[in-house]
DNA sequence: TAAAGTAGTTTATAATATAAACCAAATTTT
DNA sequence: AAAATTTGGTTTATATTATAAACTACTTTA
């Protein structure tokens, strides 16, 4: 009847950031908080959760002199996010 | 960019309660436990806190001896759904 | 060199989801 | 008819989660 909806995926920051990643190439942390408007401590405690998960990349460099961390999704983070995309109809209908 | 989901429908069961309200005229408790998969004591607090929010109404009869709970969407809970949909392709894109 | 800003991480707290334990009444079994 | 089981739930305890606040480390500016 219903699916089950990846907890991972299923949470209002992580979908964002899993989105914006799908829009992009990568982005920085900077630009992640920018677009999806959260404090810089949930962003953080969040990217580690999808890295940990696999669903992105995290590389740390420099910017200049400026630490800079840059994510990228990957291809298992893109399975996902279908996966729960898929799952989502199963609640909703196609109306969505 | 995007849209808050209403952390009420945002939850797995929660939304299959409300995916099965809206098919149907009401649904009884036992038959939501059935289509939701859901332990009896989770669908009571969950079924509890929409009709706090007033998306559902909850009436408590009996079918014979046996307790029935009886329960269906309020007009206020479709709109909400209706609302959580287009939040949610706010993240997801038209791809739902 | 002191103050303020940048880019984050760690930690503490509050909210949430969930199942386990429980309850009362009805039904079934012995 | 007593005991055991089932039904239809509710309450409570626990584990997880989300989140912001506090902090770190470094850089830039005044």
């Amino acid at each position: 009847m219903f699916k089950e909806l990846n907890p991972l995926l299923h949470s209002e920051l992580r979908l964002a950031v899993m989105s914006v990643l799908l829009s992009v190439e990568s982005a920085d942390f900077v630009f992640l908080r920018e677009q999806t408007g959260a404090t810089a401590g949930n962003l953080s405690v969040q990217i580690d959760k999808l890295q940990k998960a696999g669903y992105i990349t995290v590389e740390k460099g420099f910017k200049g002199k400026m630490p800079r961390t840059t994510c990228a999704i990957t291809q298992e983070g893109v399975s996902a996010f279908e996966e729960y995309v898929a799952a989502l109809r199963s609640y909703i209908g196609k109306g969505l």
